[in-house]
DNA sequence: CAGAACAATGCAAAAGCTTCTCATTTTCTT
DNA sequence: AAGAAAATGAGAAGCTTTTGCATTGTTCTG
């Protein structure tokens, strides 16, 4: 299988919670998913993997540089595939939705701010925030959801 | 006093731990703290107010427009008073230094982005992480610490 | 292919930050 | 000064994430 070849080749053990783990956030590849999710994905799919273990690996995929955790707002983390090249979220406060868009000039300027202030920039955190036009976006029909129901 | 009617303007109630921690923001208006810091240097300048009083504040300072709440990495919230202004921050993962700044290029793109994604943008979140050159920074010095105790 | 060495897992407990509950105190308005 | 309404403090509780430890699984060697 490739993930057993993926999973390998960054120097983790092959075990069953790591290839499902892989093969899930392969499978979901257009979403950002949290640790939970994670979890509670593969419990439906009947796969009886502990949360902490999720956790575990995720984090180690990370460190690996497999997957990305970004730190939404909301207090918790979210992961996804590394695909290579960088990008930045605009997340929709309403509904959630995340939509991902790279910018070569904001990049450049990034850059630029670093080094004019005297610091040698590892990464960088960018979020926009804000409400999505989506006719499925429940802003639109002005029923915003309250946790009372 | 100022503050007094700083906080009335904002449709709250003066109270003691309102001022003080208004107050305290304000000396210390070139940092970021966090709420745990508000409580500690209160308690040292000998004023008792509770952990959970001073988070209630903040986030009623917060609502107000009074202080700004920025979530850096770490998975807690520092806060700073609202200097009209917009302005980001660059964060030495090392010893912690943060230093502003701001930027018309980044700015307008994030707005182009947004309306070219269909995305009516609230705020976004823009934190650059590194390594800073100051001297003092123990990363200088080989002894990595970490500035949250 | 068995056996040993070592790493990974699951569960529950704990941690760390933040919010909530509720009895008590304080503010603000008559 | 008195009452209504809001704020406070202390601790409990909530949430996400991490950790301890006994158990299980993986990999390597022979
Ligand atoms: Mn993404
Ligand atoms: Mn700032
Ligand atoms: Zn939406
Ligand atoms: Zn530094």
């Amino acid at each position: 299988m490739a993930e057993d070849q993926e999973i390998r080749k960054v120097g983790l053990k092959v075990t069953g919670p790591r290839v499902k783990i892989l093969e899930l956030l392969e499978k979901y590849d257009d979403r950002h998913v949290s640790a939970e999710d994670v979890y509670r994905m593969l419990l439906e799919a009947g796969e009886e993997i502990g949360l902490a273990t999720v956790y575990r690996v995720l984090t180690q995929f990370e460190s690996a540089g497999l997957v990305e955790r970004h730190n939404f707002e909301g207090g918790y983390s979210v992961f996804e595939l590394s695909r290579g090249q960088h990008h930045d979220h605009i997340v929709c406060i309403v509904c959630g939705k995340v939509v991902e868009f790279t910018d070569d000039t904001i990049e450049e300027r990034q850059q630029a701010i670093a080094e004019e202030n005297g610091f040698e920039i590892g990464d960088h955190s960018l979020t926009l925030y804000g409400r999505c036009r989506d006719p499925e976006c429940p802003g639109k029909q002005g029923a915003i959801t309250t946790p009372s129901g």
